[in-house]
DNA sequence: CTGCGATGCTACGCAGAACGTAGTAGTCAT
DNA sequence: ATGACTACTACGTTCTGCGTAGCATCGCAG
């Protein structure tokens, strides 16, 4: 993490906070939503690798549920906030890009 | 790449692109360029290693020059396409992502 | 005309993300 | 009780992301 301190996602991360928006998720149910959101679905190693790295950030957390089988996470209030903050920085690049494409 | 056969592309790839977007550039120019987007600038090693990919990939192309000191490129068609396309894609994630943070 | 900062790129190497595969175990319907 | 689905852990490989270092060229100040 050196371009920026703290302000950048990898697509997996991006995904799965955005997954849990609506609503805390366990893995399976985050890998559910990620293929209905993108037309593809992540595998396991790429989903609980993104969700032990996002966990470590404190931007989710694991919620709790006496089911030892799943493992439910929800987003954290500074997950949201950052959240929120990655998701206007991508849609004003997506924006400019856009904006390029047509003129050019 | 794996999720999905072509339709993904990391971020300092995508940027790349986008600075592409609106005219052949040379490295440089697309450090600068990506830095007043982003306000972070990538090193070489991130740069010209995404570009090489891109140009792997057929999405840019080295622009005409006598000068052998700078190396411009430009977007391919298909770089175009697959730049618009992955746009679209990045603001409907980015819509969906900011109306479910909006809900909840 | 020489020094020096800015330009433009190549080379290198490491840490870690992305990804697939395989394996384990519980649940549920047939 | 057998097979399909759910839910996750473990593991290893490949490649990306990123910084650092180095080298050559250009432009300008003195």
């Amino acid at each position: 993490m050196a371009l920026s301190e703290l302000g950048r996602f990898s697509e997996p991360a991006l995904l799965v906070l955005i997954s849990l928006a609506d609503g805390p998720k366990h893995g399976y149910a985050m890998q559910d939503d990620i293929a209905a959101l993108t037309g593809g679905r992540p595998g396991p190693g790429t989903l609980y690798g993104a969700v032990r790295r996002l966990e470590d950030l404190g931007l989710i957390t694991p919620h709790e549920t006496d089911d030892s089988r799943r493992r439910p996470y929800e987003l954290t209030p500074r997950g949201r906030g950052q959240l929120q903050a990655e998701l206007e920085r991508l849609r004003s690049v997506a924006h400019t890009g856009l904006r390029r494409l047509a003129t050019a």
